[in-house]
RNA sequence: GGAGGUGUGACAGAGUGGUCGAAUGUACCGGUCUUGAAAACCGGCGUACCGCAAGGUACCGGGGGUUCGAAUCCCUCCGCCUCCGCCA
């Protein structure tokens, strides 16, 4: 079941201005299989950057001048020569106009220069595909059998209404549409896949935690929700607080402000949260029932990786993801994201999607991806290697899995003689066998 | 929420507004000594930015201010501790 990551040996890692200065032509088009065209930014950004640190010579001289007189005004204090120290008094008040005039003139440089950048997506990795849309997304593999159940099979929204194990419309009434209760076996059977996927992740090495529910904005921006979605997450605003969209975010963003040893790699962590989205300007088929929530539960793994070793833990994730979903007898796909469609923090994504037999679709229920460096830059992640030197780590996280669709795929592909069979490996944890 | 205290390098812990990027101790790394180890002794040991380098600049919870000069004074925000109130 092992899954292999092949890829070319040169990678462009970073979006640091290192990177920026010394790999423009290829970021260029790396960010052109995104269907985007950051040569005008990236060269404001040069130029910007070449700017600032003229500036920044200026100011340093100019400080390191005014530090110089200070020093003698003290010396000269000290030795009692006051009318002397009151003459290099005023020549300091020049210097300190020039050096806060400097100060101001940088900080808007570098303010420009981090708009400009913050625009900027990640550089797809080499083997992901240009492409706008989900149309262009490659299918790696497919497993099970996928019926097209649609015309005699009922829809997970019936059955759960027929089983009385989802309410929507009490949800609705409680807090908004996108809110569901779950009920009776319904409330067991997510108690059941979430502890069912803990157990699983415990197995593969990966840590628990039970993180908050709400993020700072400095978490915001290190995982790169902030600014680039803003618009998505529920925002408390009397507090300055985010309701988390995915447990990726305070899981990741333990480490943020980190200096970690090689020895400290690879780190590996899972947590169940509750995931809370706006989904702005969703409507339709497309979000009846489970298909699309405000709040869902998700179990998330999250790996800190030596650069070197990312690719085997992205596949490792990957591995891990296909042996849930085979325990839970599903019929299930592989697809490598095309660039155009992942998101704007990832070089590198696969997503698995489950099939809906009522619907006669394919329903997303994990994207696993490997951030490379991009955001541990924003972090500020880094680890001490064997010889000293300080490097970004790479970050990876992954679903395993997101329960909504889950639930749909095993109401609607196990239903049989009025019920639906519980798969074997999940009995244990919901407590029962069929629903 | 109210009152008070506190926030310095991996840790512990100094620091009168003027060579303080910061004493000292521990830990850590290298060396001497030793058959080996320990001890002792010698040396090294924060981060970031600019620079080929020499070197320069910034950082003592965050931000702002006073001053020629701030870890040291003032304001503000945040964290932690103690007491009180409220509460699952």
């Amino acid at each position: 079941m092992g899954f292999k990551v092949i890829r070319p040996k040169f990678t462009h890692s970073m979006l640091t201005l290192t990177q920026i200065r010394e790999e423009r032509d290829q970021i260029i088009k790396a960010l052109s299989k995104r269907g985007v065209d950051v040569t005008e930014s990236i060269d404001k950004i040069i130029i910007l950057d070449k700017e600032r640190r003229f500036l920044q010579k200026e100011l340093d001289d100019t400080l390191a001048q005014s530090n110089n007189l200070s020093r003698q005004i003290g010396e000269l204090m000290k030795s009692g020569k006051k009318e002397e120290a009151e003459e290099f008094k005023t020549e300091t008040v020049g210097l300190k106009k020039k050096s806060s005039d400097l100060k101001e003139k940088m900080q808007g440089h570098e303010s420009s220069m981090n708009d400009l950048l913050y625009t900027i997506p990640n550089t797809p990795s080499d083997i992901v595909v240009a492409g706008k849309s989900e149309e262009d997304n490659e299918i790696i593999s497919t497993h099970g059998e996928q019926v097209d159940l649609s015309d005699y099979c009922k829809s997970h929204w019936d059955i759960a209404k027929e089983k009385d194990i989802i309410d929507f419309d009490l949800g609705a009434k409680v807090t908004g549409a996108g809110f569901p209760f779950y009920k009776g076996k319904g409330a067991k059977l997510q108690r059941g896949l979430i502890r069912y996927f803990l157990e699983k992740a415990d197995e593969a090495g990966y840590t628990e935690y039970i993180p908050p529910l709400m993020i700072n904005s400095d978490s915001g921006f290190g995982t790169g929700q902030l600014p680039d979605k803003e618009g998505q997450m529920y925002n408390m605003k009397a507090d300055s607080l985010y309701m988390i969209p995915t447990a990726e975010v305070p899981l990741t963003n333990i480490y943020r402000d980190t200096l970690l040893t090689a020895d400290d790699l690879p780190i590996k962590l899972c947590g169940y949260t509750p995931c809370f989205r706006r989904e702005a300007g969703s409507y339709g088929k497309e979000v009846r029932g489970l298909n699309r929530l405000h709040q869902f539960d998700k179990v998330e793994i999250v790996q800190i990786s030596e650069p070197s070793s990312s690719d085997k833990a992205l596949e490792g994730m990957i591995t891990h993801v296909q042996s849930l979903l085979e325990g839970l007898e599903l019929p299930y796909r592989i697809l490598r994201l095309c660039a155009g469609d992942m998101g704007f923090t990832a070089a590198i994504t696969y997503d698995f999607e489950v099939w809906s037999a009522a619907q006669g679709r394919w329903l997303e229920v994990s994207s696993v991806s490997n951030f490379e460096t991009f955001q541990a830059n924003r972090l500020k992640c880094r680890y001490k290697d064997a010889d000293g030197a300080k490097n970004l780590v790479h970050t990876l996280n992954g679903s395993a899995l997101a329960l909504p669709r889950i639930v749909a795929a095993l109401l609607e592909n196990h239903q049989a003689d009025g019920d639906v069979k519980i798969p074997v490996d999940l009995i244990p944890f919901v407590g029962f066998d069929k629903i």
